[in-house]
DNA sequence: TAGCTTCATGCAACAAGTTGCATGGAGGTG
DNA sequence: CACCTCCATGCAACTTGTTGCATGAAGCTA
């Protein structure tokens, strides 16, 4: 299981409460393994009782704030499922899906839908260029920022792919409209979306 | 929810029993979105209740085959389906999780257990490419043709974007452990082999 | 015909992730 | 002080996916 694997990567770098490991995630492993404040708060329950977290009693301040620490056995076994061997997940990702049942069930308004999806691509390709430009412009990085820097750099990759798929798609199925081959095509349709004329 | 819609697809190219879905998906589908038999046969009885697909009685033969078929209510429910709005899924991938994990506990044997990965993306590539040229040789591809087609070069795409993670981060494992420098920015004077960059 | 294997279907239990809401403590505002 | 809002934690129920095993129906073999 990764999430927890996760969190004890995070407390590593730098012990904080059960909120704190939320926000962070937000905008850093979460990116790449998201994960609601109810799974946080349900994982460090479960790594406080396998021994590889301790909590501090609470602090005064906001609410009731209780911080998490890494023991040594968390490190260890951090270590070990880092050296584990394991395959890699399939894609699993709905578009997949979603164009095969097009070539089955189309012509239908889905370049509408992939266009919302392009956005939300550059978005986050957006984002990770800025924090690109912004944590790793130095010239001699250290070995853990090299590491974070490589993730960082398939994030990128990975919303280039999907750009550059959402741009095909869209493409294909525009000319797959303008030039209406034979079949007669089941009549649905809705009129709304005007073919625009400007190839992208 | 994307199995139900997976599996109204499946039925809707071709009418068919669970275990030959089953079979069916570990050569196509399944690619993308993997699905076990359990989750079908779950998954066909919903689609069932929901008026979505119809089950003729068992024929005789093997066992007690008994094949689904889409019914209108369902292909419309799948044409509503292509064509909705949806987010992208993140990454999701342990390996972004593995990498910083490394960089705070590190260095441990993790280059090892990459290589590994690295040989399944290869294999998983090849195959690919032997579909690819087995099913898409052809130089005046129907609409659907393409649309298959550009599914399947996206998990090319893919798998050679894990691939080069893969070897990069090989690479810069290897490398670190080589010039195990330290702290205060010390001259690593010849900087062999910069990180390879991610295609695009 | 008895026993073994394979096929097709399925139950049950679990693991992981999601969603909606609850609670109790701080702090701010009138 | 009374009230409201936000924060941090957490429960409960649900969905989705995984794992292990069970069962009945053919077919094969001796």
């Amino acid at each position: 299981m990764s999430l927890s694997h996760a969190l004890l990567t995070a407390l590593a770098e730098h012990a904080c409460s059960g909120s704190e490991l939320a926000a962070r995630f937000d905008r850093s492993i979460g990116y790449f393994w998201p994960a609601t404040h109810q799974q946080i708060y349900r994982e460090l329950a479960v790594l406080e009782k396998e021994g590889w977290v301790e909590s501090l009693p609470p602090e005064s301040g906001r609410g009731r704030k209780r911080v998490y620490r890494v023991l040594p056995a968390g490190l260890e076994e951090l270590r070990r499922w880092v050296a584990a061997p394991r395959d890699p997940r399939p894609i699993r990702d709905e578009m997949m899906v979603v164009l095969r049942a097009e070539a089955v069930v189309g012509p239908t308004d889905l370049a509408a839908s992939i266009e919302g999806r392009l956005e939300r691509h550059r978005e986050k390709l957006d984002l990770y260029r800025r924090i690109e430009a912004r944590d790793f412009a130095g010239a001699m990085p250290s070995r853990e920022q090299r590491l974070r820097h490589l993730v960082l750099r398939t994030g990128i990759a990975s919303e280039l792919l999907w750009i550059d798929l959402c741009q095909s798609a869209i493409a294909l199925l525009k000319q797959a409209d303008e030039e209406p081959t034979e079949g007669a095509g089941g009549g649905n349709g809705p009129p709304a979306a005007a073919p625009r004329s400007a190839p992208s």
